[in-house]
DNA sequence: GCCGTTTTCGGCCCGACTGTTTTCAGTCG
């Protein structure tokens, strides 16, 4: 698939257009169209085929053309000459905060600077501050810039992204005693990765809660303290933006930093058409304020239904948010129980007896354990006799603890042959068998995953894509065809709720649901404690529009086991 | 470069903060 190639090409062609100082809007267009295709599940090149290129929001003529283009040779040459003159470490500076395509123009063209190593010798010898606009401040925000740049190489994920948050609210809230203090952007959204953490609250008295803000104990750096906002870098690294509004107006505060941009634009365009506008105080008629109080208000006023803010993704939400069509969408009380764990008896800390009390706990009423089978030696996988010792163990604690039904699962290999760890006859005794990969990632793992889909006693595929959200890419698979083997088999795709992982991913997992597949959610808790990461995977679900009825673990014990294919 | 509930031309989000400025430009979200 070239998705990717032209994503990053479109991208960088917004870059070196902004470098260039060329029209704000031609450049705008650009990013749309690269963020648009990086969401496109189908592969552009059949898309072009079918002459359906055309329907993409934000490909016009131009950009078509250009993929076709690209597609044909390979090559796109108004890319390549608008990149031609321009080195290219050069662009890559624009990632720098502080740094944008003015200040890049400038020390490019007056002191020659193309590195990043080369603008800090230039900081530092004092030739940057005598440049025409800048000053030893400037300097020095750009250096600081750098650092944060170097640390923002990896975004934060949404689990230490949320601890962070959760402390930091926690503290305010014991200083000063405020109610109304929560967390916006793409945290709210529920983004399986965090680049900043947007905190909202509501007080009269700014300077106290600011002022209490940058006091905060695991501060590293102030960034900015104003008067309705502040920003800090904490000793994570992470940076935190707290923004104070009146009540009146925090529905709509906090509707424009949840955000996304993309969604945001497109609610202003709609306010604009009906000669409204719309901003972070308010929803205004002229001068006066018509919804701001709450969020729900804002789009009410719209003529639109409350649109969660996990969809905000301008994936089409606005365009069905008429009331009674946007999704109900999965909440974490609808998990009847966590569908992925594994137990002391291969590479998890957590004995079973520990696991089920702590589920009973988050209210469930069965969990299955699936752990590693025999061909994973490096975690301890189970062998043939091992397994019924599990079993005996697993019928006991059944007996011990009624609340819950701990259901005997594994995690099959899929082995790099394309067989699975276990012959059928061990398979069939399981309540539910997850297969995955785990070895042989690129030796066609599509196939291989199909015929493992093909057993009719493979309830699951664990993790389909393999991906690690920090560090690693995923197997080389056609997702396409794995889902609609999914979808004719009747085997349910997991969404992996490991944090890491969150796998299949949000735009997947609406591909999965418009074809009809089911999804089962699994922690691959390791530990007692990640049992609490389903709230990661019911995050993504929701992100992936998934309702109940799309999600196996909704099902009440009864029809989850009648829900199998068999 | 895209797009259409006043449209096929003329818009396209806009306010806060900072730093370098003598009234504003650049950056960010």
């Amino acid at each position: 698939m070239k998705n990717q190639e032209l994503v990053a090409i479109f991208e960088r062609f917004a870059d070196a257009l902004e470098f260039k100082g060329d029209n704000f809007f031609k450049i705008l267009a650009y990013r749309k169209a690269s963020r648009v295709l990086n969401e496109l599940t189908d592969d552009v090149a059949v898309m072009h085929e079918k002459n359906q290129l055309h329907t993409l929001p934000g490909i016009g003529k131009a950009i078509a053309d250009k993929i076709i283009e690209y597609l044909n040779t390979g090559h796109i040459r108004k890319y390549e000459e608008t990149i031609a003159d321009i080195p290219a470490s050069l662009l890559d500076m624009l990632e720098i905060p502080n740094i944008g395509p003015r200040t890049l123009a400038i020390i490019y063209h007056q002191l020659k600077v193309k590195t990043i190593n080369e603008l800090k010798k230039n900081i530092k010898n004092g030739r940057f501050a005598k440049l025409p606009g800048m000053g030893d401040k400037k300097a020095a925000n750009i250096m600081k810039g750098i650092e944060l740049y170097k640390r923002s190489l990896e975004r934060m994920s949404i689990a230490q992204a949320s601890d962070i948050a959760d402390d930091l609210i926690e503290y305010i809230k014991s200083v000063i005693g405020i109610e109304k203090i929560v967390p916006a952007g793409s945290l709210r959204r529920g983004k399986e990765t965090v680049g900043d953490i947007d905190i909202l609250a509501c007080t009269k008295y700014n300077k106290k809660l600011l002022n209490t803000f940058i006091k905060y104990p695991g501060t590293r750096q102030i960034v900015a303290a104003g008067t309705t906002k502040a920003s800090i870098i904490t000793d994570d690294g992470m940076q935190i933006d707290l923004r104070i509004v009146r009540a009146t107006s925090f529905g709509a505060a906090l509707q424009y930093f949840t955000g996304s941009k993309a969604h945001n634009i497109k609610l202003r365009n709609i306010a604009k058409a009906r000669s409204m506008k719309l901003n972070e105080y308010g929803l205004f008629k002229g001068k006066k304020q018509i919804a701001g109080k709450t969020e729900e208000g804002i789009y009410r006023r719209l003529g639109l239904a409350m649109i969660p803010p996990e969809m905000r993704e301008d994936r089409g939400e606005i365009e069905i948010a008429q009331p009674g069509n946007i999704p109900k969408l999965v909440d974490r009380s609808e998990i009847l129980g966590d569908l992925h764990m594994h137990s002391s008896y291969s590479d998890s800390e957590a004995k079973i007896q520990e696991l089920a009390l702590r589920a009973t706990k988050l209210g469930y009423k069965y969990i299955l354990i699936a752990d590693h089978s025999k061909s994973a030696y490096y975690a301890h996988g189970l062998e043939i006799d091992r397994l019924k010792k599990q079993w005996q163990e697993i019928d006991r604690f059944n007996r011990q603890i009624p609340e819950i039904t701990i259901l005997k699962g594994i995690e099959v290999d899929i082995l790099p042959n394309g067989r699975l760890d276990y012959p059928d006859n061990i398979l069939k005794q399981f309540d539910l068998v997850i297969a995955s990969i785990h070895q042989g990632f690129n030796r066609n793992a599509t196939e291989r995953m199909i015929t493992a889909m093909e057993n009719r006693h493979v309830d699951i595929i664990g993790h389909p894509t393999g991906r690690l959200i920090s560090s690693r890419e995923g197997y080389t698979i056609d997702i396409n065809k794995i889902m609609e083997t999914a979808s004719i088999t009747g085997t349910w795709l997991e969404l992996n709720a490991f944090w890491d992982r969150l796998d299949l991913n949000d735009i997947h997992l609406k591909t999965a649901k418009d074809t009809g597949i089911k999804i089962s959610i699994g922690t691959d808790a390791h530990s007692v404690e990640g049992l609490d990461w389903i709230k990661y995977g019911v995050a993504t679900a929701r992100r992936g529009w998934l309702e109940p009825e799309d999600i196996v673990n909704t099902y009440t014990l009864d029809r989850l086991l009648r829900s199998r294919k068999k």
